[in-house]
RNA sequence: GCGGCCUUAGCUCAGUCGGUAGAGCACCAGAUUGUGGCUCUGGUGGUCACGGGUUCAAAUCCCGUAGGUCGCCCCA
């Protein structure tokens, strides 16, 4: 048997009404805040990823699927989304043609890693991004449309982390005191985290090797560390999510796996992921523009895994109840009636009605059995005596009342 | 890339001491000829993941591979 490859899932007709659900809530929520849908290609240029999400991290190191083309071009599918709308963005002179873009999109993502629970190769994402405000007003957006869209799917039981890792210049100043304190514990890392001071320091904050958290407890705090500026910025964005009711928790060691993040930073998390608690994140990118060649432009998004928030949905009992799939069934009493029903079934759909008929010649109570078990509200049943009478039966399933009625009444 | 556990019908699983397979659910049909759900009866359905080895004989024992799953690393 040919299977699909590892790490992909079909997406089957028992699951398609959740993820219809979650795409258009998702729509819904953005488009609430003014949010525009952008679909960009499913591969890029490898080079959008390596000097856009960094060359440091691990995405770029180890999970993205990269090939060469028949040109002999190094084409990578994409293992997230802002890399990628930048480059868009940077092309098309958007970002010139408006003051403010503000763009969401739901769409599939790919990395190349094992598989396990809320992780696949290809998997999918809901996200937005807000582009060219500098202010604190639009990391507030963002992390409210995200918080907007939780409600909206009625979870309620996550956390919200949030960290700044502030400016430029802060960062520099930050990252000095850090090394310098890493360096000083160098042996009591594990060989991972040595290997990422040297390469990326501030992501020893984010190991969970036991070894490297008893170094990391007693590590410099990022946001001592911040500037006036950053700190202006960082204490805004809490104060405002006070005000809209928004509860967080701040957590200084929160860095995240890109590159290109600066000042706001953030994190949504619930228990019920096992491992992986983390289904959500974002932060500021102001300088991502202009590492992609663009004019410098400072932003904001987040973005959120489709499949984790499914598992959330599922855990607390939040899936949506699939509709039937029709609103009628169509029976034929006896073979000779199928051209007849046909018809009718024709006339209904043409007043926008959901309708059913039976094309494997069953019988009539296995017609019904399956109206049944499809959860099908009405059956319209034609048969010899009614049909004599230019009428029809119409069965109310839900609660077994029938009555006869005239074609021409029903379809009028 | 590494590790634990797992792989028998569409699904969930039994299968003893090696003797070439069963149940429940689902599906299909029927229960005085035109009525679903409940109940009863019957039926369809298996490359026992794949490849090799041991044996007179392998779903069962051994080796390998693939896949699944949960972790590690990291992320959504």
């Amino acid at each position: 048997m040919i299977q699909a490859i590892r790490g992909t899932k079909d997406i089957l007709p028992d699951t398609i009404d959740y993820w219809n659900y979650l795409e258009f809530t998702a729509k819904a929520v953005s488009e609430s805040f003014g949010y525009k849908e952008i679909r960009t290609p499913i591969f890029e240029k490898t080079e959008v990823f390596s000097r856009g999400v960094g060359e440091g991290t691990d995405i770029v190191n180890k999970e993205m699927y990269t090939f060469a083309d028949k040109g002999g071009e190094s084409i990578t599918l994409r293992p997230e989304k802002t890399a990628a709308i930048v480059r868009a963005i940077i092309q098309s002179s958007l970002y010139q043609q408006q003051p403010i873009t503000r763009l969401w999109y739901f769409a599939p993502f790919f990395r190349y890693e094992r598989p396990q629970k809320g992780r696949l190769r290809q998997f999918h994402q809901f996200g937005a991004e807000c582009i060219s405000s500098p202010y604190p007003e639009s990391d507030v957006e963002v992390i409210s449309l995200a918080v907007e869209y939780c409600k909206s799917l009625g979870i309620e039981d996550y956390k919200l982390l949030i960290n700044s890792l502030g400016n430029e210049q802060s960062r520099i100043a930050y990252k000095e005191v850090l090394i310098k304190y890493l360096l000083e514990n160098k042996d009591k890392l594990t060989a991972d985290s040595q290997n990422r001071l040297e390469q990326n320091p501030l992501r020893v904050l984010d190991s969970k090797a036991e070894q490297d958290k008893a170094v990391v407890e007693g590590s410099p705090n990022i946001l001592d560390s911040l500037d006036a500026e950053s700190k202006l910025h960082f204490e805004t964005v809490l104060s405002y999510l006070d005000k809209l009711g928004i509860s967080y928790a701040i957590q200084p060691r929160l860095v995240r796996g890109l590159d290109y993040y600066s000042h706001t930073v953030f994190e949504f998390q619930h228990s019920s992921l096992g491992s992986q608690d983390s289904f959500g994140g974002g932060g500021r990118y102001n300088s991502l523009f202009s590492q992609l060649g663009g004019k410098e432009t400072p932003a904001v998004g987040f973005a959120m895994g489709a499949e984790r928030l499914m598992i959330i949905l599922e855990a607390i009992g939040k899936l949506p109840q699939p509709e039937p799939v029709a609103d009628y069934y169509l029976l034929a009493a006896d073979s000779k009636f199928i051209p007849k029903a046909i018809e009718i079934a024709s006339a209904l759909r043409s007043k926008g009605k959901k309708v059913l008929t039976d094309l494997i010649r069953r019988s009539f109570k296995s017609q019904m059995r399956d109206a049944g078990k499809l959860n099908i509200p009405y059956v319209v049943i034609i048969a010899e005596d009614e049909l004599s009478r230019d009428s029809l039966l119409l069965k109310n399933m839900l609660n077994g009342e029938q009555n006869e009625i005239l074609i021409k009444e029903f379809l009028k």
